[in-house]
DNA sequence: TTATTTATGTCATGGCATGATATACATTGC
DNA sequence: GCAATGTATATCATGCCATGACATAAATAA
């Protein structure tokens, strides 16, 4: 597509309806990018410690649970996954000595899953890491957020 | 564990240095939280055109790329992701018949990466679609990080 | 008891991303 | 011209993540 002036704003759309404003689409694209970058971050920080980005928010909600303890469903729950997506999760964090299964006694179907003292310092560390990286990066992803809006209240 | 039964605020840390804020592991959770629903939407949206995630950003990239052709390995490197991992995603982009890749006559090394019609039609459709969940999500996000950033800065 | 729902787990599949490696081409220096 | 080096793409093996389909066990309701 040559990028002449006017061809940017065509008429036709596929669905009829009117034409998205000019520079939506790099402020989408802007936007992904700067999440992107935002999770890269973490990614890197995270993989020092030899966890994955997903071990470490699991790591996270089950510290911040109630008694530090948290059903397997829940977990699911907590971070958008299916059961069997938290089962697997589990499964690999308990291999990595992360956390631990501890059967439920008031309902012996249920499993809580709760940190283990390596788990808890991992948590820990990788927090204090994040949080300034984090508060960092954060600008970006809001500016980012901030662009498209005002680009589309104007279309 | 040492620290006696009463506090989740222990004064221990595993390097020794000063204890988190209270309320940090929660703040880092609700910001992960945040973007996995700001992500989770987008995820949904674009499954019902039959791309995912990773694949309509990749589409959105090419979209905003001069001329709408663009290097292997620049589209590798707006995505933060390795070369390799840009190959294979492209070969499922034009598995799906949403993109090509056209040989540049400069230099044989190299592989353009352009949209087909069917291509440009769905990351329109998509991005259309995108627009107004987005906005919509977005608040969450930006008043999550902005409470992560207060907690921070109180601690 | 039987049926249903709930919680967890297993299996097969597929997308995503990496490291290691290979092949073809370009560029630079001799 | 020719060798060395670097670049662009591609392939392979591996591992994480996530899903759908299915299975098992336990709680619960009819």
């Amino acid at each position: 597509m040559p990028s002449g002036g006017s061809s940017k704003s065509g008429t036709e759309t596929p669905d009829g309806s009117e034409p998205l404003a000019p520079g939506i689409f790099e402020g989408l694209a802007g936007v992904r990018l700067a999440m992107r970058r935002f999770l890269s971050f973490s990614e890197a920080a995270v993989s020092e410690a030899g966890v994955t980005s997903q071990q470490y928010q699991a790591l996270l909600v089950i510290k911040v649970a109630p008694q530090g303890q948290i059903m397997l469903r829940e977990l699911a729950r907590e971070m958008l996954i299916q059961h069997n997506g938290a089962v697997q999760l589990v499964d690999r964090l308990e291999a990595a000595g992360l956390c631990r299964r501890i059967p439920s006694v008031s309902d012996k179907r249920s499993v809580l899953v709760g940190l283990t003292e390596h788990g808890e310092r991992v948590v820990e560390v990788l927090a204090r890491r994040h949080l300034g990286a984090m508060l960092e990066n954060e600008p970006l992803l809001v500016e980012s957020l901030a662009r498209l809006r005002r680009l589309a209240e104007i279309g």
